[in-house]
DNA sequence: AAGTACTCCAACCGCTTGTAG
DNA sequence: GCTACAAGCGGTTGGAGTACT
């Protein structure tokens, strides 16, 4: 059985794209649209291409205002924070930071920042080991105790003028606080006593609806230490229902009842991180199995 | 200078999701 | 509700470029 094509392989280019053919997408797409039909787009625009292909290269490439080359301190910290929230939703990710595809992120990810957070994680591990052996807990840590010139350290203020600045919401990761102290959570010693908790774990809201915050993409126990995309676990499942809620319904309608039983904009920086570092015990800190 | 190892990124593959009929 | 198909997504790969020995 399989899966059939989604094209004439025998008569479709593979490979690079030449500048020909980029023109050609470029003034077809500009002229016509894409017509909401990809597959007969390389057709009519009379390159022989797979029509996701096509896709692909206009939307990586070739459309308006992409944004290529280095990537700020800033993008770095904001995909590094969502990655925390959501795990490897690049496209989720790449929704908030304008101009960046979400191969893009997803590559400077798997070529720069990854390898940051496993070097804060852990300076001696094997270059080889799994970002996903990192724990939201660890990272958050190594993070917070970081200098504010790490590349990988948060300000809540960085992130909320970012968000404030470019979207007005930011229904992953707002933090309210008005410290200074640019710390999700301190990294004293009760948190370090649960790392063997979170490294399986979810965290949860502080209310019994046990719904899911979003993975560090962690662990066994989450099973989506390689692939989101085929993860069926329910817990991934919620988290999309979550971002359905977010992209579908707005910022308002995202907390309520969801995650914290209550808006996560309404918890000032010192009470996440109480939340965060809470009783072991309770539900916060919830493993699935 | 030549060979090897490593890095980066464009592009591909195949699975999941959405939707029209 | 079911099926088929297209779009969307995320993981993976291949090759070009660069660094190292």
């Amino acid at each position: 059985m399989g899966r059939a094509p989604c094209c004439d392989k025998a008569n479709v280019k593979k490979g690079p794209w030449s500048p020909e053919e980029d023109a050609k997408l470029k003034e077809y797409i500009q002229k016509h649209g894409t017509g909401g039909n990809w597959i007969a787009l390389p057709h009519k625009a009379g390159l022989k291409r797979c029509g996701k292909s096509c896709r692909l290269r206009w939307l990586n490439y070739l459309r308006p205002n992409i944004k290529h080359g280095e990537f700020s301190d800033e993008e770095d910290r904001i995909i590094f924070s969502l990655f925390c929230s959501i795990g490897s939703r690049w496209s989720v990710i790449a929704a908030q930071l304008p101009g960046r595809t979400d191969n893009d992120i997803k590559n400077h990810w798997n070529t720069k920042l990854k390898k940051k957070m496993m070097a804060m994680h852990n300076p001696s591990v094997q270059e080889d080991q799994k970002p996903h052996q990192a724990t939201l807990l660890t990272v958050l840590q190594n993070t917070t105790s970081s200098s504010s010139s790490s590349p990988l350290s948060f300000t809540d203020s960085t992130i909320n003028s970012y968000y404030h600045h470019h979207h007005h919401h930011n229904p992953l990761v707002s933090f309210t606080g008005s410290s200074s102290s640019s710390s999700l959570v301190s990294g004293n010693s009760s948190t370090s006593a649960n790392s063997n908790i979170l490294d399986s774990s979810f965290i949860m809201g502080p209310t019994q609806n046990q719904q899911v915050l979003g993975n560090m993409v962690g662990g066994e126990a989450a099973s989506c230490s390689s692939s989101v995309g085929s993860c069926n676990n329910k817990q991934m499942c919620h988290v999309k229902a979550e971002l359905k809620n977010v992209y579908g319904g707005g910022l308002h309608n995202y907390h309520r009842g969801g995650l914290w039983g209550e808006n996560l904009l309404d918890y000032g920086i010192e009470e996440i991180k109480q939340l965060i570092s809470s009783d072991s015990g309770s539900n916060f800190l919830f493993d699935e199995n």
